[in-house]
DNA sequence: CTGTTAGCGCATTCAT
DNA sequence: ATGAATGCGCTAACAG
């Protein structure tokens, strides 16, 4: 591995002029920049990224939280960072919170440890308090789908009382006036804001809010399952069903079916967030868009701006829309 | 943040001294020890990752490549590439191939340049030559789901013939006589073992191989699709199909559905690798399991020992195993 | 525009 | 067992 003073010596210059042209900053004559660049090929000199982290405190890396590598949604959100961030010669350092307090904490010292430039997160269990000292702490951070007060130009969110009302009024529009809910945990801010959505659209319908029909419960697949069953032995009737993500809409789906139930004239069902399964279950679902993708990738352009000088445009709410396909058809009758 | 100098400082002792108690390798008077001890505590003091590196030129960084950060099956392998990694206090750089070559060779020049420890990877396209280049370069390497000749201590795969034995042999077991096969890219040996498992199967049972009764395709759900078209076009009869992996054998269900077939009574399919998505297919699919989270854990392990000094047991071939679901039924007739 | 010099924070000789 | 000195490879003042 050959070093600047390599490059320096054979170019015939100092080592700071090596320096110079390699960050193109400052300018430096055309024969010596010609030089250099010679050596550099002939040497196939690679600057050492730690040295240089070292000496100029920055190391080009941005840490990523996210509550799991192998889950769809995530995955999205992952790949749009990396790209964005690794097209601006950035890299990623992902690391995994699970969804539970200690893990998350765990990973944001490890990343912080690493001396990371920014941190990017997904955080489920980390309080307002503990980001915010983050970010007062001189590291910038990122947060996607989360609200916090005192960090209102790092927040970037869908807006999921829009997504609610979306899927509710689809349901409406087709005719359904006994929708029930399957909710996600209300402690979180998503989960509230999609109910609350929900709730709007039936009042604007005129339709009265029956807490009979809403079942909360904790985004998971069998949950899914879990609330379907307990609605139905509520004993109220229902003839379409609004998830709060598609993978209680999935539980929902293969519980119904368990119950010799045909979808989706029995039940219509409508999810929310359009991960990749969600045209693989059947009756294909229809769901409402979560374009994390666009936001994962504005998360990374806002800490690109706020670290790295650059300019770009950044946008903090992003709108949800209606992806129509299969599980929810016309009430008939 | 604090410098091993404040520490020392403070402690009222030399940086070596410091040093040596932070890194526990040689032996330190007790009273000074515990006295740095209480320094390090008292200024929250956290050595820098980036200095450490830069003076033993180890960053305790690993390079991950995989082709796309948002499919199930490269989500669980990193999942478990990442906990392993991180729970011995390495941390993981992740890139993506796109399973094209440029930016394969892109991205391990690009883990390469931040100093990567080792190298894990999934590579669909870079060359074996490539590979080794690398490993003999002095960055050691770990190929998950390739073999390569001059590698063989680091090549962890799946013992693919078996699997594609046991989905054709379950499908024997079931009275099938006619059983179609959608491959996967031959020019990539786990498609060709996993053919190669297929033909045995039928061998043992006796039964010709029938050229028309295979589609070579790509891997992708578009070509499950496109497969089946076309082997319903040759109008040679099957009652059973065989999909190389789980994506295929989701296109083939559907397009089955979209020609009006009743799954699984018309058409018993078994699929590859068993992706989260398998059980959200209707009929949920039977498969091959595809250890790939040990796989993955493995190949980490395998670099743990190799780099750092550890001294894990590594296994090299993992044996699949038939996951059996609703998607293949007997044949009635 | 160029070269000299001094760190960045830590591990590691080498003496003691 | 401890401390002083040196270097890892690079950037950034500082002079000239």
């Amino acid at each position: 591995m050959p070093t600047i003073y390599q490059v320096a010596e054979r170019a015939g210059v100092s080592l700071s002029t090596v320096s110079r042209v390699l960050n193109g900053k400052a300018s430096v004559n055309k024969v010596l920049k010609e030089r250099v660049e010679n050596a550099v090929i002939e040497l196939n000199y690679r600057p050492n990224s730690v040295a240089r982290s070292l000496a100029n405190s920055r190391t080009d890396s941005i840490g990523v939280l996210v509550p799991e590598l192998n889950a769809p949604f995530f995955g999205d959100l992952m790949q749009a960072v990396e790209s964005t961030l690794r097209a601006a010669d950035k890299h990623v350092i992902i690391t995994v919170g699970r969804n539970c307090l200690e893990t998350e904490k765990d990973a944001v010292e490890f990343l912080i440890s690493r001396n990371c430039d920014a941190l990017i997160m997904h955080a489920e269990a980390l309080s307002d308090e503990y980001l915010l000292d983050i970010n007062q702490s001189k590291l910038p951070v990122a947060l996607v789908n989360r609200q916090i007060e005192g960090l209102p130009e790092a927040c970037i969110n869908l807006d999921n009382e829009k997504g609610g009302y979306l899927a509710t009024r689809h349901l409406l529009e087709l005719g359904h006036k006994d929708i029930a809910y399957l909710s996600g945990p209300l402690e979180k801010r998503d989960a509230c804001m999609r109910l609350k959505g929900h709730k709007r659209a039936l009042s604007e319908a005129g339709l009265p809010i029956n807490s009979q029909l809403i079942f909360n419960g904790d985004y998971t697949e069998e949950d899914g399952k879990v609330g379907l069953l307990e609605l139905m032995a509520r004993d109220v009737p229902f003839t379409a069903l609004v998830c709060a993500n598609d993978w209680m809409a999935s539980g929902a789906i293969s519980c119904a079916r368990d119950l010799g139930m045909s979808l989706p004239h029995d039940l219509s069902i409508v999810g929310f967030d359009d991960v990749v399964f969600a045209h693989h279950v059947f009756p294909r679902l229809t769901t409402v868009s979560n374009p994390i993708a666009d936001m994962a990738e504005m998360s990374a352009k806002y800490i690109l701006n706020k670290v790295y000088g650059q300019s770009n445009k950044v946008q903090l709410c992003f709108e949800p829309t209606l992806v129509v396909r299969e599980s929810a058809v016309k009430h008939e009758g």
